[in-house]
DNA sequence: CTTGACCTTCCATCTGCTGGAAGGAGCATA
DNA sequence: TATGCTCCTTCCAGCAGATGGAAGGTCAAG
């Protein structure tokens, strides 16, 4: 299987593939014309990388996840205990979204939003809570 | 005010700040020196940019709300159109991430996360939903 | 005069691809 | 056989948004 079919099976582009195969996650056998020649297992493993990716792993835990999807005495607290380090990073990162999306939903409540320059959320912007006064000649 | 002093006042690293410079957003004067000289108006302008970034708006759009900052016939409706948009944005990858967590969360759950081999886990990243069996000899 | 804390520029690196150029391989058709 | 077309190859560049480090200039204190 070339290239192309492992893309389609495996729902990555050709580029991804070979970038994947560039950073060693995957290693597909080559043809005598020099393509890469995909195999059953490659097109698994590409499919599991895709599947790892959308579900927001990084490259270095997939990684990881190969190594112990491929170890048949992997404990499964091994996964578990790298997916749910995942999860904290995700609950955190929504935490944060969610504080900015409050800030600025409140900042766009605020704003007239008509043809007159008074803006709040400019205000919000430029309040100099973080500027010390060093009571410098600022010239 | 040199470079330092500028990142402390401003909450930004001085690496950041050459960056910013480097990238058209700020254009402090120099010294005879060579050494970066920063105003009022400099500090002020990079605190700007601090918060606007802390609260997600990208480079572009910081570029734009300086612009923005700096008309004095601004119309406020432009403001709030862009921060909408962003805020927008935030609402997308919030809902993303939060379908993540639904899935990440499940998986562990459904995971022993024992000594054993077995995990729910790595079997749902190598279900293979999305492989098309060509029906190919895999070689 | 030396030391140390600054400052400068330039180049490399990070994540995870993506785009494009230049050229080879394979197959169908004229 | 020549031509076309699609696929494949490698290599290089670039995206955001910094960040790290090397090599060297500047400045004030002791």
């Amino acid at each position: 299987m070339n290239i192309g079919n492992a893309a389609e099976a495996s729902g990555l582009p050709a580029k991804t593939i070979r970038y994947y195969e560039e950073i060693g996650l995957i290693r597909p056998r080559r043809d005598a014309n020099g393509y890469r020649a995909f195999g059953r297992r490659d097109v698994h493993k590409l499919a599991f990388l895709a599947r790892a990716r959308a579900l927001g792993f990084s490259i270095e835990e997939c990684r990881a996840l190969i190594g112990l999807y491929e170890d048949e005495k992997r404990a499964s607290e091994d996964v578990k205990a790298l997916t749910r380090e995942h999860l904290k990073r995700i609950d955190t990162r929504i935490a944060e979204l969610q504080g900015l999306r409050e800030t600025l939903a409140q900042l766009v409540a605020a704003c007239a939003g008509d043809h007159r320059p008074d803006c709040p959320i400019l205000a919000d912007l430029a309040r100099d809570s973080a500027i010390t006064d060093m009571g410098e000649v600022s010239r």
